[in-house]
DNA sequence: ACCTTTGTTGACAATTTTGTCAAACAAAGT
DNA sequence: ACTTTGTTTGACAAAATTGTCAACAAAGGT
């Protein structure tokens, strides 16, 4: 028995949850959307809330292992900047709800997912940070709190992409396309912004 | 009658939203909140949509007319993003979850939210977007896309609030006041990044 | 005093949503 | 053919949530 009904639910939340926000699907709307029997779904899965969970802690730790992949990975400070760079427009493309749906949860107080911050990532990061350091003294970056040269990445990076339908609204910008344009841009700026201003 | 009623669960029902993230609060906790007997929220709102419209519209207005009002004032041009980025800041940390709701509704198809965005705020926006043009033709700031310019103030600013929760587990800040610390020198640090950042 | 308007409450009905269960089904092994 | 195992289905019960309604209270004006 190949058990792809399992797998299928899985995807098909996946998608309904974090690329079209459908956050507060019922049971149903997840059902049909994986085009199975909505019984299927507390079969696999018990309740709702577990499949939430499981779902949501996968696609954390797709993510979380890319980051701290490129972390330590055998390339230059600068490469890597570009490398996070890269992943965080894809995956914030791919799934824009993630992190809203993680911000919404990890305020609720009856915060039902468990850290998924396996250790491992948390040394990569450590070991990046030290890095980070380590440019700043070299004169590479400017200096600041380390963490605020991530922060920077992820802010000037993630937030266009979560932000789009509002952005696009307040700044008149009628087309997908024009939007795109704008936003290529913003990658080698980001570059720009995060190497060269080195003050005095 | 002085009708306080009205107004106490519209201002809880903000709170509730757009402070406390509980989008999804039942009528019965709105009104458990605010104090008042649940079929108060229908007598005064018919239904929760409409609260929540009428709410969000409210606060989304109070925001933009915050912003206009900045983008046209006789200060100097540094002086506005100062403003803009104070403005932000405060304005996020009070309400963190409005742009939330906001995303999670613009992408729903049974968008009930009407567009508030009052033309007047739009000519605003174009006015100050042409004085970031004229900076950059000065030399200023760096040349790029205007738009990217204040998509750069919200972005540096707004995501790091939003964020807060899930960056303070991501880089083990365990205290609420050593991410203030940290959030605190960005005000400077993005002001660098905004202005000193003229390559060649 | 009376009437009208406004505000408030508890009870009710309708709808939605969830999770469970027993029965049906398919595929494989014996 | 028979059993076992895992999968799928429809029907059911329980719970939660919403909006309405009629009754009740408070106040103010006439």
């Amino acid at each position: 028995m190949e058990c792809q009904t399992e797998e299928q639910i899985k995807q098909h939340a996946k998608e309904l949850f974090f690329s079209r926000g459908a956050l507060d699907a019922s049971t149903q709307e997840i059902a049909d959307f994986a085009g199975v029997n909505r019984t299927l779904v507390n079969y696999y899965f018990r309740s709702k809330k577990n499949l939430f969970r499981i779902v949501y802690n996968e696609a954390i730790m797709e993510m979380r292992k890319s980051y701290a992949r490129i972390y330590v990975s055998d390339i230059s400070f600068r490469e890597k900047v570009e490398a996070l760079i890269d992943f965080t427009a894809e995956f914030r493309e791919n799934y824009p709800f993630l992190e809203i749906f993680n911000i919404q949860e990890t305020g609720k107080l009856n915060n039902q997912l468990e850290t998924v911050l396996q250790p491992t990532s948390m040394q990569e990061t450590a070991f990046f940070l030290k890095e980070i350091e380590e440019e700043m003294q070299k004169g590479t970056i400017p200096v600041y709190e380390p963490v605020n040269f991530l922060i920077n990445i992820f802010s000037l990076i993630s937030f266009p992409i979560v932000m789009k339908p509002i952005f696009r609204e307040i700044f008149c910008i009628s087309t997908e396309e024009q939007y795109h344009k704008i936003y290529n841009q913003r990658k080698e700026m980001v570059m720009t912004i995060l190497f060269n201003n080195v003050n005095q």
